[in-house]
DNA sequence: CCGATGCCGTACATG
DNA sequence: ACGGCATCGG
């Protein structure tokens, strides 16, 4: 393939249309490596797929011939369906996808070379805890030190690092008894693994990397094959990532008899500004010394911002100067400075939450969309105020990656059963299931199985099939050989049924369904739906791929992120942790929590690098918004059970003073500290003050934690309530039905709130 | 083998 | 505050 493009493209071609010098040669440059430095709201998506758009339309390369790698499975989708918008069919076979997924389909497809089975098990993070935590037992490692996450952590960081047990082995400090027993560990770990035909998330990057080192020829089908990779957010590839990138693109080994290929050429994009996951691997260093690794290569700066406001920019750009080994980078945007940053200081978690879900109301009320509005979070914990006044509120949200849907019990114990059926050899997953539903088999049988396993040198699900030779009772053993013969029966179906169709036969077969079904407990009513939840998604599945695999929708499930869980038309707010919110934007956006201990976090301070880390992700929030930025605190927060007082976050004296307008005490958020809790007036609307003089320990958390229920009550326009908090108050309007039944109200003192009738915490007058 | 009780760690971010 | 899990009694 030519390094010029073979048509030139005519200047009015519309895939050029709208794009700024910059960008237009970021989407026309061809050489072997190009980096483009793309600020945060920089238009890069558009380039990167009209540059693939290009390669298509302007025959330089076949869809087959593009791999590019995004950091969700949400961007791939929508990276696909944007360059199909512009080129059509002709895109058809390209590669988009996340690393790990392309490294899964990789795997699969040479499973044999690297020794495994192709219906290998992905293993998440808490089957890979399951595991550690039997390993730990084993060798009372515990009483030295190890957690079950300290030691994953170590092993993640050395895969991560492309170390593996016998590189681990030549270069750990084996006098050191810790040591020592860390390399033991992860040995088990790792033949646990091979057992069991299993990865982990850190594999599947670098076994893909092992294997192409060791087989060069199997390397060289991909790097014959793709002959243009894109990576986007390269900032935060780790070590491995970094590794398979260069192996993709290096010169396949040659073939005699055949022409020499040239390495494939190479874009990434990236930020180092928005450089958030150190925590996982990510070296930033991967984009800093981008032109050293790749010679030759040429850098392209895209800083002109058509995503925010002058105002967000200029506080985004003041932050970010803060971290000082940064190249000097300044957003810019032609739109103009449009509305300040409105700051707020609540006395409680619930207080903040309370003033976003009255300023979102608002922004409702002045024509804005749900969908258009996102409040970020540092911390998972974060969301639990603002769920609980949202639902008050009647605000319809969201929590991609925090539904945990496929982290409950009954579900995990449904892919228990999907797992043995795909791969027999996962032992972890029979344990799981072996004794649910109920049916006898307890530890000791377990224990018992397990030995004439490890004696037989076979994986547990053998043993299923000769439980006579255990010599138990003949209630257990007429149990553990229906439970056998009902996985054999059904994995027999495994290659023609569909996923759905094989779950149910599972969850019919098993009883787990009807057992919860049955069981007359409400919370097991609950996990029976969830369990038809899983038949619903395994049939959407098939309907998406309908050539889909068993092995396939487990690999679905294992690699779906928190990010691809986002709908931007379900008409509700978002709210999402700061790393989740990476790569979004919305109109509007809350920066919640903006105190010290929870931005910069707690666990960061001591760290090298943690608080420029910190600060990146501020900025990542900041860069988010594209009209109005919203920034709160609270100047107490709940933690553990208890309440603990909180500071301003050292970032919010980072924004210069004159782009935030307070709504608080009327000082900067910095001043107002804790001792704004005494000093600020309590505000109608948002301080949690209710009409009679109250005790200080009351306006910390005002909210019941369990969820009334009102029952039946009915109200009218006209009907006179009482709140808890907000006092006494008409209805003003009705609206919904039955448990969704809305009521506005005009409070006296606290103004306009909409409120969910069913669980509000009033009384009718 | 199963359910009840009480204690302990949890919660920094993720594929 | 809450859930997971170890220990105990039935």
């Amino acid at each position: 393939m030519s390094s010029v493009p073979l048509l030139p493209p005519p200047d009015d071609d519309p895939l050029l249309a709208g794009l700024n010098p910059q960008q237009r040669e970021a989407v026309l440059y061809r050489g072997q490596s190009l980096l483009i430095v793309a600020g945060a709201g920089s238009g890069k998506t558009s380039v990167l797929t009209r540059r693939i758009a290009g390669l298509l339309k302007w025959r330089e390369a076949w869809p087959s011939q593009i791999l590019a790698i995004t950091f969700t499975n949400k961007a791939a989708a929508e990276m696909r369906e944007r360059v199909r918008a512009l080129v059509g069919d002709e895109s058809d076979g390209m590669w988009i996808s996340t690393f790990h997924s392309a490294c899964v389909r990789i795997l699969r497809r040479q499973a044999e070379a690297m020794g495994m089975k192709q219906s290998f098990t992905i293993y998440d993070t808490a089957d890979s805890r399951a595991l550690m935590k039997r390993i730990i037992k084993e060798l009372d490692a515990d009483t030295i030190g190890f957690t079950v996450g300290g030691a994953l952590g170590r092993i993640s960081r050395l895969k991560n690092e492309l170390t593996d047990v016998d590189g681990f082995a030549r270069n750990a400090n084996m006098s050191d008894p810790k040591e020592a027993v860390l390399l033991e560990i992860f040995r088990q770990y790792t033949a646990a693994l091979r057992r069991a035909n299993a990865l982990d998330f850190d594999d599947i990057i670098a076994e893909t990397v092992y294997l192409f080192r060791a087989f060069p020829e199997v390397a060289a089908l991909y790097q014959r094959r793709f002959r243009h990779v894109l990576v986007d957010e390269y900032q935060d590839t780790n070590h491995a990532q970094y590794a398979l990138v260069r192996e993709l693109t290096r010169a396949p080994v040659a073939v005699p008899g055949q022409s020499a290929f040239d390495g494939a050429s190479l874009t990434v994009v990236g930020d180092s500004d928005q450089s958030i996951y150190a925590f996982r691997g990510a070296d930033i260093r991967n984009i800093v010394e981008f032109e050293r690794d790749f010679p030759n290569s040429k850098v392209i700066l895209l800083e002109q911002n058509y995503r925010s406001t002058q105002n967000i920019l200029d506080a985004a750009n003041s932050v970010i100067a803060n971290n000082f080994d940064r190249k000097a980078k300044n957003l810019f945007t032609v739109v103009g400075s449009g509305d300040k940053i409105i700051g707020y200081t609540g006395y409680s978690g619930h207080d903040e939450a309370q003033f976003v879900a009255d300023e979102i109301e608002k922004l409702r009320d002045a024509g804005s969309s749900y969908n258009d509005i996102a409040v970020f979070v540092r911390t998972n914990s974060q969301t639990r105020p603002l769920e609980e006044i949202f639902i008050r509120s009647a605000i319809p949200y969201r929590i991609p990656g925090g539904t945990k849907f496929y982290e409950r019990a009954e579900v995990k114990d449904a892919f228990g059963y999907l797992i043995q059926v795909a791969n027999p050899d996962d032992d972890l997953a029979l344990r799981r299931i072996m004794n649910v539903p109920k049916r006898g088999i307890g530890p000791a049988t377990e224990a018992a199985m397990q030995a004439m396993a490890e004696r037989q040198g076979v994986p547990l699900r053998e043993v299923l099939r000769d439980a006579a030779s255990l010599g138990l009772g003949p209630k257990v053993t007429a149990a553990i050989t229906d439970l056998g013969e009902l996985l054999d029966e059904v994995a027999a179906t495994v290659a023609t049924a569909a996923p759905h169709d094989i779950l149910t036969a599972l969850l019919t077969r098993s009883g787990l369904h009807a057992a919860l079904k049955n069981s007359g407990d409400p919370q097991d009513e609950a996990r029976a739906e969830n369990l038809e939840e899983l038949v619903s998604q395994a049939k959407e599945f098939r309907v998406q791929n309908p050539e889909g695999t068993l092995v396939d929708f487990l690999t679905n499930v294992a690699l779906f992120s928190a990010a691809d869980e986002i709908d931007d038309h379900d008409g509700s707010v978002s709210i999402m942790t700061l790393h989740t919110a990476k790569g979004l934007e919305y109109d509007s956006v809350f920066l919640t929590g903006l105190e010290e201990d929870l931005l910069p976090h707690r666990m960061s301070v001591n760290e090298t690098g943690g608080i420029a880390e910190e600060r990146r992700l501020f900025y990542v929030g900041i860069t988010r918004a594209r009209k109005r930025l919203f920034v709160s605190l609270a100047t107490s927060r709940a933690s553990f059970g208890d309440v603990a007082v909180s500071m301003p976050s050292r970032y919010l004296a980072e924004i210069p003073g004159e782009l935030i307008e307070w709504r608080d005490s009327g000082g900067s958020g910095f001043r107002s500290g804790f001792r704004g809790v005494r000093a600020a007036p309590m505000r109608e609307s948002y301080g949690q003050l209710p009409p009679a003089p109250r005790q200080k320990t009351e306006w910390t958390t005002p909210i019941t934690a369990k969820v009334r229920d009102n029952g039946d009550l009915t109200l009218a326009v006209g009907d006179r309530i009482r709140h808890t908090d907000f006092g006494e108050g008409r209805v003003s309007a009705v609206t919904g039905v039955g448990p969704k039944t809305v009521a506005e109200v005009q409070f006296e003192t606290a103004g306009r709130k909409r409120l969910l009738v069913k669980i509000a915490p009033i009384e009718k007058l």
